[in-house]
DNA sequence: TAGATTGTTAATCGATTAACAATC
DNA sequence: TAGATTGTTAATCGATTAACAATC
């Protein structure tokens, strides 16, 4: 890709995927950047220029096509492919997640449940196994994995990303509580639920 | 508190935070700003505005006093206080929530688990019953609640948003696929998991 | 054509970084 | 005191908003 597209940028996109979407669910055809600004509760420029990075999916006069557009931004964000995913840590967040991206609409698809812990080998959750992480090597070997969701202790993430990594996963979802962004070849999309929670705590507190 | 501090700050803390907490783990007395910024990967300066927001808490000549600098943020955060959590749909996630938050040292307590589905009446998670929503007047009555975790279909979390803001609970951690921003008098902090995961998605994308 | 609305340039605003005087 | 490092002001950078010519 030509020019780089800022980060602010893309946290945005998944917004509008999903109004758009829901615009569709409701049958409406087209939509100007000042309907949709309303809804949003963003500004109309802002959804404009933010669009208008990936290209000109507008027509003067007119506004979007919502059909068009959210197929543009789905391709834009990937989620018109199937992405394979493996989870790394079968705890209750790892088992949560393994049955819950599933049923999301986008094409992300859990292919594969790992863990350390002898006692969960075998233990079916939803149509998946639990595997030992020693199996791993193989697993991958055998399937196409693109993504690998990290929901173990902190003390083994990083060691684990880096075992990724030499297995040729190239993108973590990084859900235990430490940064991984000094490891290299790698894209990494972290979710800290803690710090959500302090945020939210601070807010709260502010408030008062 | 006087002048508004802008978000891009607030979610910063939680960071500073965690890379104090390991120092103080690690028996480290003291940190320059530029030190920090080091580990970190961001500027001293960043640092330094970032705490001055707050206040001066540290020494010409000398740095930050980690444990003092540690406890400040938590303060300012709000985790040195216990806050009385509850958890709004016992699906797989909403059971993640509430075993997992429990681990964190933060003091964020998980006193409630509710559900509609009459099956999981009574069921144990942890040492929680899952209840009804139907009791949850009477809990919020005889509890103080301050946070309730919405970890249920989209379809309801507004009419639940609305239900728990007219029973005196003020913040929700929302990790329905729904904007409840149009909501008053409520504090809203969104996990949306799946946007995290297209957010990926375009990162791994884009790289090829 | 006239009206509507985009795509895009220009202006503004806010956040980040740099610089340095204050001070421990 | 001299050296180190903060707190804070000033400069820069980037992101957001406004404006409007292009055009459907």
């Amino acid at each position: 890709m030509d020019k780089q597209i800022s980060q602010a940028v893309i946290r945005r996109l998944p917004r509008y995927y999903r109004y758009l979407g829901e615009l569709l669910d409701d049958g409406v055809e087209r939509i100007s950047s000042n309907d949709l600004s309303k809804r949003m509760h963003v500004t109309a420029s802002q959804i404009r220029q933010d669009l208008n990075n990936f290209g000109g999916f507008g027509q003067q006069g007119y506004g979007y096509n919502v059909a068009y557009l959210h197929d543009e931004i789905g391709n834009i964000l990937g989620v018109n492919e199937t992405h394979n995913v493996i989870v790394i840590g079968a705890g209750n967040l790892g088992q949560a997640i393994a049955g819950y991206v599933k049923f999301e609409r986008v094409g992300f698809k859990i292919i594969g449940l790992f863990d350390t812990n002898p006692e969960l080998k075998g233990k079916m959750v939803r149509d998946l196994p639990i595997q030992m992480l020693d199996e791993l090597p193989d697993f991958i070997k055998n399937n196409d994995v693109e993504i690998a969701a990290l929901t173990l202790p902190k003390a083994n993430a990083k060691s684990t990303a880096l075992k990724l990594v030499s297995l040729g996963v190239h993108a973590i979802w990084n859900f235990a509580h430490v940064d991984l962004d000094d490891i290299p070849d790698v894209v990494i999309e972290n979710v800290h639920l803690s710090d959500s929670l302090m945020q939210l705590s601070y807010n709260i507190t502010k408030q008062k």
